[in-house]
DNA sequence: GTGTTCTTTCGATATTATTGGAAAGATGGA
DNA sequence: TCCATCTTTCCAATAATATCGAAAGAACAC
């Protein structure tokens, strides 16, 4: 993942509408949400909603699929697994001891499995 | 971690230069570096810099300690965790197998040691 | 077809964020 | 003290983003 790409998800992410609609996703699972399903959880004006899923969908955090007059969105967990990858990237120069030492917690997630 | 402060810290992660800045001290580890020298690795006008540090240790993702004339910033690596805990909470409504059969990657920042 | 439902686009407005030069504050060295 | 250095604050111009009513597009039911 490159910079830009890391500012657009994160740029995605930071509003309240989206931050909620991205953690309905989330929480839903591969199922995903229907756009009205959506409305009617978080209270958001239609024209309002689907320009925060737009913005979403650009940002490659989130997969559309119509179904005749409605449209289903689930949540990309790939995407969101390259930007935490991205954001922990060497970490503490690659001594992991380092990182635990600061805080009690491990910065556990540079332990994750790689794709 | 509850929404709004979620919001705080994706807003100011969502900037290249933050980012950037960001990158560079998590990279650092507990060492950190001075405001000068993220100036001088960035090519950030010192205005320009100081407002974008302020942002992100107001968002909680860094801090800041003055030696003499100089400060040393520090990622905060505490807070970075509770994001990424607060990002993938509940997942697919915590059935794991789901999650990862979506994309042949586990979803694995769910799998983490919670603090 | 006609009407209903679901979603998106249009458009105008309000709000918020970014930028960096210049000046000020604060520290250390001579 | 006086000067050099490091960082922040001030400020105003510029740019980007969020909001949502109204209209349009698209699909189903009858």
């Amino acid at each position: 993942m490159e910079l830009n790409q890391a500012v657009l998800a994160l740029t995605a992410l930071a509003q309240a509408h989206r931050l909620a609609i991205y953690r309905l996703l989330v929480q839903a699972g591969p199922a995903g949400k229907m756009a009205g399903e959506i409305a009617l959880a978080l209270g958001v004006p239609p024209a309002t909603l689907s320009f925060h899923l737009k913005t979403l969908a650009h940002a490659g955090l989130v997969h559309s699929h119509p179904e005749g007059r409605h449209v289903r969105y689930t949540a990309n967990f790939a995407a969101m697994h390259a930007l935490l990858d991205y954001l922990s990237e060497n970490c503490c120069g690659d001594t992991r001891a380092v990182c635990a030492s600061d805080t009690q917690q491990t910065f556990a997630f540079a332990t994750r499995s790689v794709s």
